[in-house]
DNA sequence: CCGACTCCATTCAAAAAACGTATCGAACAT
DNA sequence: ATGTTCGATACGTTTTTTGAATGGAGTCGG
């Protein structure tokens, strides 16, 4: 009732060499189980696939039409090993990674380039969302890898810092700190900060307020934005300033420039960090994250967890 | 070492159940052998298609990409069954059909027509040959059946008569028979005639000799052409004229008529027949036989063989 | 015309594989 | 701690598959 692979194999063998014993031979088995699978195929399919005469045999026109059928089963057969050897491999599959909004001025770009040249047969799916976002979707398994900046360790997670980038500020081309080649830390008290919102980064506005504290000011924040153009668009817009990471200096809008920091001998620097399961071992994912370690550099020791 | 077909259908099953007691009551086994065949073919695949948990299972990222490759096997399965069930009804596969050139202007195209529309997956392939040629094709098997006029009993060949059609004389609009209403037979040994080549309808040249000598005369044959086009428009130029079958009066040729042929006690019909192999009892043969029947409003049994 | 040969089908006993019952062991939940 | 759920394992039984031997139909050459 129930056809078998065995049958297919057995059915080509015979259907290639024309010849049931030669067949047998090719299978290397004897010859009556090749009789006996092909006739159970014949009967279960309800209609004979070859004609049997004293020179051997030759197809039906089912015969024909099945024989097609039957190769193009087990190449898919073959293929469907293949791909999930593939698989293990991390060469095929999906990888779900989250960023964050202004992301794409960083290496972000860069490390899904890289990726998709070396496994091109992984489809990269990008989501842009906020961080406590990419932590329900790293716990729920929406997500795979997440790009963040300032993360907490979080039960079950690893926080893997990929690159490290000094801070700036922005400033309006037509401010007076415009002219100067660095700023002054103490400067960041004397002009309105423009920030990004709590939901957006975490964590940075504390930072902030503990920079400047341990500088002896409060900082005069002014206005929180969602993104970072936004931001410099306030500040060419002459509302204040903006500390910013070095990626941001990819972004060229008119009325802004960038400067480094000075006096201050605290850390001015943020983290660039990849999040992913601790108890995920995925290929496709180690894979991910060892090109993202090539290409920032760092060796793949670097984590922190709980 | 070898994935079965059997492994494949317990997967889906625990695949979609995701527990394998329930996958085994579906597939009305017990669970044991469910498992084995599970393990066999993560074994032979190199690599687990789920993971076990305490309350069920879940599917792998390999698992879930091996499920659907799973799937398309056994769904490409039944699909080949049922095509080969649908070509021992006829309903499926590829008939070569030979015609002569001026078939086009009779009911072959109706016939092809009807068959198509009632048989749409199978493949009608249209040959226009010469007669001998069409003898050779259907013994080789390069042609299923073949369409003439005039065919002499052949060993191993059917010649069944499908319709039987008048003749008509083909005259030029100017020539003094056009004033008739019918053209007398004796006619025709008064005027040049355009006959087709023994070539192409070898028989033909006979047939009309043979009605000329009962009539007591013996025809002035004027010229070969290939065709009955050609052979309409030497008759429009003047140069003669032309015996035709009914289904030429298809034909609308400035310059010429038809007339009816009259005062001639003998046969003055030419036959439409088809050929096919006596010892051939394909489905798509007959099927395509019995339209071709049905469209000429024959019975089955109008045959002549050897 | 007859015997040798080729090739597919069948028989039958042995080997292999699959199955079911019973049981184990781990992970939760109460 | 105890019961429950669920997958894995052990083992005896049944089913299936296999191979060697044989049968039987058709073909070829002398």
């Amino acid at each position: 009732m129930h056809i078998d692979i065995r049958q297919l194999r057995y059915f080509v063998a015979v259907a290639e060499e024309l010849n049931f014993g030669r067949a047998a031979e090719k299978l290397h088995i004897s010859q009556p189980p090749v009789t006996r699978q092909v006739q159970q195929l014949e009967q279960t399919l309800g209609s004979p696939l070859f004609v049997r005469h004293a020179k051997g045999v030759t197809l039906t026109p089912e015969g024909a039409l099945f024989l097609e059928e039957a190769k193009a089963m087990l190449t898919l057969l073959e293929q469907a090993a293949e791909k999930v050897k593939h698989a293990r491999n991390g060469e095929l599959g999906r990888i779900d990674v989250a960023i964050f909004g202004s992301a794409v001025f960083g290496r972000i770009p860069e490390i899904v380039l890289a990726f998709r040249r070396k496994y091109p047969a992984v489809k990269v799916a990008l989501h842009t969302m906020s961080k406590q976002r990419q932590l329900d979707g790293l716990l729920n398994r929406s997500v795979d890898v997440a790009f963040n900046r300032l993360m907490t360790p979080q039960n079950g997670l690893i926080i893997e810092e990929l690159s490290r980038e000094p801070l700036y500020i922005a400033v309006a081309d037509s401010s007076e700190l415009a002219q100067m080649d660095a700023v002054p830390f103490s400067q960041l008290g004397k002009h309105p900060l423009v920030l990004f919102p709590t939901s957006k980064l975490p964590g940075f506005i504390d930072k902030v307020r503990d920079m400047c504290a341990s500088a002896g000011f409060v900082p005069n924040i002014a206005q929180e934005v969602g993104d970072a153009v936004s931001g410099l668009a306030l500040v060419a817009s002459g509302f204040g300033i903006c500390i910013v990471p070095e990626s941001i200096l990819n972004v060229h809008l008119p009325g802004t420039v960038f400067r480094p920091i000075c006096d201050f001998d605290g850390d001015l620097t943020l983290d660039l960090s990849c999040v992913y399961r601790s108890n995920e071992h995925a290929p496709v994912i180690e894979n991910f994250l060892s090109v993202a370690r090539d290409v920032c550099g760092t060796a793949p020791n670097d984590t922190q967890s709980v």
